[in-house]
DNA sequence: CTGAAAGCGCTTACAG
DNA sequence: CTGAAAGCGCTTACAG
């Protein structure tokens, strides 16, 4: 029960060498039974764990795979959900997760993820690695993937942000709006400009319809500002960039009794409850394949494989939920 | 750019000894500034990134520390703005956050943490530790903390559930309910337990009123067997254990065009616009909490103090919303 | 089947 | 200010 116990002290009370307690240890075929039930007794009466590090230093590897999960500040529901199905797809190849957030930029993280030899790097929504970044992972073989991002030169997974506004687009025109504002949140991530350019674009194509655009800073702010914004009796549709800002829009529209179509961004769960139309990423398809990239990802590297490139875009759809 | 880069490799090229470029790499103050530099400069040249093992196997300990997050499986909304909320508060700290999913037990998983040396564990829900595995964790003096769990002997942080269930009855008492219907999770934890009891019992206290109660598998159905358990005419309160679970009812007692009163356990976000009440327990408050104990648990550790045993209660309150 | 020894990459007194 | 050396705990040929 001492402070630390290692293979020596097992050795030394076992009255064998320490090549032998760690052929023990690591069920190595040719130890003699009685050498390995003793060995194993001792050890466990001395509550013996190895010590991870010596371990990796000679074998080079973890026992365990584990995977930096990379994350922005977080505050989308969305991305919840998505941890959770990536979460679920890698257990059950057996890698642990480790969530890193990238407030501060995420150089030291890099830094930690090379220093601890983890196994691969999962980058959530914006900002990308920097060249360098990518760089270092690539020097020491760590694999890495975007999701929710897109870089022609590297690996990501996402869905078609322009695509789904589109159909934002054409759910409010089916419903006769004329003049169309846009709600987002004041970061530009990439989704953020694909959505805002998709649909405007999109929108200015058919003509005859105004839009506009809104930044604002919080999702508890919706609520007020959408309810002024109802002041504009032309106002007759809103297109948010996710479900939960949708959801102050329509309570505010419900307090204000105006007549106006609403439609929203991501599909999370309670939307079907808030019978919210909106543009559907699936959370779980989208976790569970960005998982399975990243485990064939280090596979090929396993394989001393040439990696390659893998790049998937799925495509979102509209529920209409008559919003 | 050669495959591994070690510190000899840095040394031979700057003609010094590896200790002086190991010196150069920590900061140490007693090095000559024309050496200092060259060595960065050839360091940075190489893309050398220290190996973690090798650090760790002489300073025994992470140059970041980590704090394991054991998690059941995880279905749970409110453990998500949980984790986000830990998560926050650990990060101020510096701390990592490794995640585990204790499906198949956490035996394994404790093995694991003990070791990687990780700083701490948090233990979300239930299963608790097992005796062994506090032990091992104790040996080893890798603080715990139970969240959402309590347990005399150790440390925790948790909400009273008994007394929210209590708040729960008050609330459908204040409405009159004579025949009242308990819905829960199949999954029989401690918080379910006390829920139930809670109830059960208070109810029980006043008189008159009739309570069941019934486990469900899982929240998809709990639409459907709102459903159906409305067709009980004489039913008119219910009582979710937690507030996903809810939204389907809701929506069920608007099919269904009954009048009976709803009440949830949690009040996770979209609760406020689903108009349900429920009782509030902050996942902030606890996850800022569960955050700032652990860390108050390692401080002891590292100052080398007795460590004590800390336990927190927290208070639910109801959200009246007329439901 | 097993012991002795080398070596993984790094830090840190120790002796200049 | 800096080099040489010991040592962290483990694995794995190598030689019995």
């Amino acid at each position: 029960m001492g402070e630390k116990v290692t293979i020596k002290d097992i050795a030394a009370k076992a009255g064998v060498g320490i090549g032998t307690v760690s052929r023990v240890l690591n069920n190595s075929p040719n130890v003699k039974e009685s050498t390995r039930s003793e060995v194993i007794r001792i050890a466990r009466e001395l509550n013996y764990v190895p010590n991870g590090a010596a371990r990796m230093l000679v074998k080079r590897s973890h026992s365990q795979a584990t995977v930096a999960l990379l994350l922005p500040v977080v505050e989308n529901q969305f991305f919840f959900e998505l941890i959770k199905h990536i979460h679920g797809r890698l257990k059950a190849e057996q890698f642990n997760i480790m969530i890193f957030n990238t407030d501060h930029g995420h150089d030291s993280v890099v830094h930690h993820i090379v220093e601890q030899r983890l196994t691969a790097v999962l980058t959530l929504g914006d900002p990308p690695l920097t060249q360098a970044e990518q760089e270092v992972l690539e020097i020491h073989k760590i694999p890495f993937l975007y999701v929710d991002y897109h870089d022609p030169e590297s690996s990501y997974i996402t869905y078609d942000s322009v695509k789904g506004s589109t159909l934002a687009a054409d759910y409010l025109i089916s419903r006769n709006c004329k003049k169309i504002m846009m709600i987002g949140l004041t970061d530009r991530s990439q989704q953020q400009v694909d959505r805002f350019e998709g649909f405007r674009r999109y929108i200015e194509s058919i003509g005859d319809i105004q839009v506009s655009e809104l930044c604002i800073n919080s999702e508890e702010e919706c609520y007020d500002i959408t309810l002024s914004l109802l002041n504009d009796k032309s106002l007759d549709g809103l297109f948010y960039f996710s479900d939960t800002l949708a959801y102050g829009g329509i309570q505010a529209r419900l307090e204000s009794g105006r007549d106006v179509s609403i439609v929203g961004y991501d599909d999370i769960f309670p939307s079907k409850f808030m019978k919210l139309s909106t543009v559907r990423q699936s959370s779980e398809i989208l976790g569970t394949r960005a998982a399975e990239m990243v485990v064939e990802l280090v596979r090929q590297r396993e394989e001393g494989e040439e990696s390659r490139v893998l790049q998937t875009v799925l495509e979102p759809e509209l529920v209409d939920r008559n919003s």
